[in-house]
DNA sequence: ACGCCCTTGTGAAAGTACGCACAAAGTAGG
DNA sequence: CCTACTTTGTGCGTACTTTCACAAGGGCGT
C-alpha cells in the first residue's frame, strides 16, 4: 500500500532512538578526535550512559554496520548518524528576541560548529535593533518574513517573552519555518506539519523538586535503593 | 513486602505525568490570575497541548479532585500539584560556571518566582569571580563545599564548559547536593542515588533536522500526515 | 584450514504510555 | 423528587520502549 518508492531501508526510526542518536555521535566524535578506530556496544554504550542492548537496537535501525566480535568503525559510524540526522548539510537558524538568552545563544560557539548557522537575529525593541551581537546585525522582527525567504531559514528560535512567543512563532510558521526551538515557557500551536521542541528550565526545576521532595519524604533512608541514576531526556 | 508505612495515597506517579504537571500548574496559575474559578478537563488539556484524556489520568493520580458534571476548582488543583512537585518550599539553587548562559540563568526572573531560589554563583575564573551579577557576588569554585552546605544548596546547576563539567558534577555530589540541573553536553555519571537532567540545545536542534531532512526526502508531500503536531519534551 | 572466542543483531518478554469509550457521579431545572 | 445533561475517573486494547538472552557471524591464533 505505501506508494513510496523502495527506499534501501525502512526509515521508520523510533523517536526515542533518535532522541539518542545525537548522544552517540558526540561520544563517537569524541574517540575519532583521539584516534579510536573501532569501539564495542559496550564501551560506547558506557560512555552515552545507557544499555548496551539499547544502543545496538538504535544503531540496527539504521543497518549492520558493525562486524561481529570486533565492534563498530568510529568513522564510519560518525558518518551514518550524522548522514540519518541530516548533519551532512547545513541548516540555517534565526533567533528571535535578542534578550539575555538570545545573546547567550548568539555568542554559544558550539552552536554553530556542526553545521547549524544562524543567520538572523531579530528583535521587536528599537534599542536594541541595529546593535551587533555575535557578528550578527539585529534586525528589527519586521523584516523576518522578508529574511527567512531570502536566507532560506529552515529552524525558527524562539528566545522572547512568553507574551509574545505565540506571535513570533506564527509569523515563523507563516514565512515557511517547520521546525521551532522554542525557549519561552508557553504551549505554542502550530499546523501539524510543524515541528516544535521546547526546553523548559522552570519544568526541569520542578521535576527535580519532585524527586528531591521524594527522597525527603522517606526521612532516613533505611536502604537506599533509587533507581534514577541515569538521566531522562 | 512494601515495609513503607502505609502512605494515604499509592505515590507511584508516572514520570511522564510528572514532566506534565509543570505544564498544567502553569496554565492554571494564568487562569487563576484571571479570576477563572474552575475548568473542564476538556479546556485546560486544550491549553496545555494534550489529550484531555490523559489529563485526566495523569490528575487521578494526586486523586480526584475533580466534580464530576463541573470540572475542577482551579485554585484548590493549583495548591494540589504544588504540593506534589514539591513547590510548598522553598529549593535552595546554586549555579557554576558564570559564563554566557550562567549569566542569563542568574538573571532570569522567572527562576526565582516559584519558590528556587538562586543561592550562590561560582566560577573558576579570577576574572570573574567577585564580580557582581544579579545581585550575588560570584564566588570561586574552590569555596563550593562550604558554601553548600552553610547555604543548604540542594539543586546544583552546571553551565561551565564540558570539559569542566564531571569535576563540578562531582564536587556536587560530594558537598551533598542531590539534583543537578546539567547544561553541558556531556553525560555526566553519578551515584543512583543523584538525580540528574540535562538540557542540551545542540540534540534539540538534531532533532529538528532529522525531522527537517524527513519532511524534504517526501519531496512535494503527497500527503500530508505528519503526527507531530505537539510537542514531545 | 580450523576452531575458539568475542561481539553483533534480534526475537521475545516485560514494562510504560496513550487514548477511546463509557459507567458513575454530580449539577441543574422542573 | 425525578429527569436530563455534563464531566469525571478508569477499564481496556494498542502501540511504543526497554531489557534479556542467545544464535549467528567474523576475526585471529595456531
Ligand atoms: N534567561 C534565561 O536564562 C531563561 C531561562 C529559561 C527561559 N527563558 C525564557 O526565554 C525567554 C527570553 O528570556 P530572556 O531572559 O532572554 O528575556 P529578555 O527580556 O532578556 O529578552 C527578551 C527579548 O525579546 C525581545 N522581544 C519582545 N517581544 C518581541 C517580539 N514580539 N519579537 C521579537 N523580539 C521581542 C525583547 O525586546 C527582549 O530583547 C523568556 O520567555 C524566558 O521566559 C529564559
Ligand atoms: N551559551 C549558550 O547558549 C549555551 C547553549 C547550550 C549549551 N551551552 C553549554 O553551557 C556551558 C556554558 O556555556 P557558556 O556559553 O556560558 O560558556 P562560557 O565559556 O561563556 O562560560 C563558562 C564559564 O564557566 C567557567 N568555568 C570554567 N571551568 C570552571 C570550573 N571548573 N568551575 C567553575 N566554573 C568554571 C568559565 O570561567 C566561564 O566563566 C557550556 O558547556 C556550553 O556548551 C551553552
Amino acid at each position: 500500500m505505501t506508494p513510496r518508492s523502495p527506499r534501501p531501508r525502512d526509515r521508520g526510526i523510533p523517536e526515542a532512538t533518535v532522541a539518542r542518536l545525537p548522544v552517540y555521535l558526540r561520544a563517537l566524535q569524541g574517540m575519532a578526535e583521539r584516534g579510536t578506530l573501532t569501539v564495542s556496544s559496550e564501551d560506547l554504550a558506557s560512555i552515552a550512559g545507557v544499555n548496551s542492548a539499547k544502543l545496538r537496537k538504535d544503531l540496527s535501525h539504521l543497518g549492520s554496520y558493525g562486524t561481529r566480535g570486533v565492534g563498530y568503525d568510529v568513522d564510519y559510524l560518525v558518518y551514518q548518524i550524522s548522514r540519518e540526522l541530516g548533519l551532512t548539510q547545513d541548516w540555517t537558524v534565526a533567533i528571535a528576541g535578542v534578550g539575555n538568552l538570545g545573546r547567550a545563544l548568539a555568542n554559544y560557539g558550539g552552536f554553530g560548529t556542526r553545521g547549524f548557522r544562524i543567520a538572523a537575529l531579530f528583535d521587536a525593541d528599537r534599542r536594541v535593533v541595529g546593535d551587533e551581537v555575535a557578528g550578527l546585525v539585529v534586525r528589527h522582527i519586521d523584516t523576518l518574513e522578508d529574511v527567512v525567504g531570502s536566507e532560506g531559514v529552515s529552524i525558527g528560535v524562539i528566545a522572547t517573552p512568553a507574551v509574545s512567543a505565540q506571535g513570533v512563532c506564527d509569523r515563523f510558521v507563516e514565512a515557511g519555518v517547520t521546525s521551532v526551538l522554542n525557549f519561552a515557557p508557553v504551549v505554542l500551536n502550530v499546523p501539524p506539519a510543524v515541528d516544535v521542541r521546547k526546553v523548559d528550565l522552570s519544568i526541569e526545576l520542578q521535576i527535580l523538586a519532585f524527586h528531591e521532595q521524594r527522597k525527603a519524604d522517606g526521612q532516613a533512608p533505611p536502604e537506599a535503593g533509587w533507581i534514577d541514576a541515569t538521566e531522562k531526556t
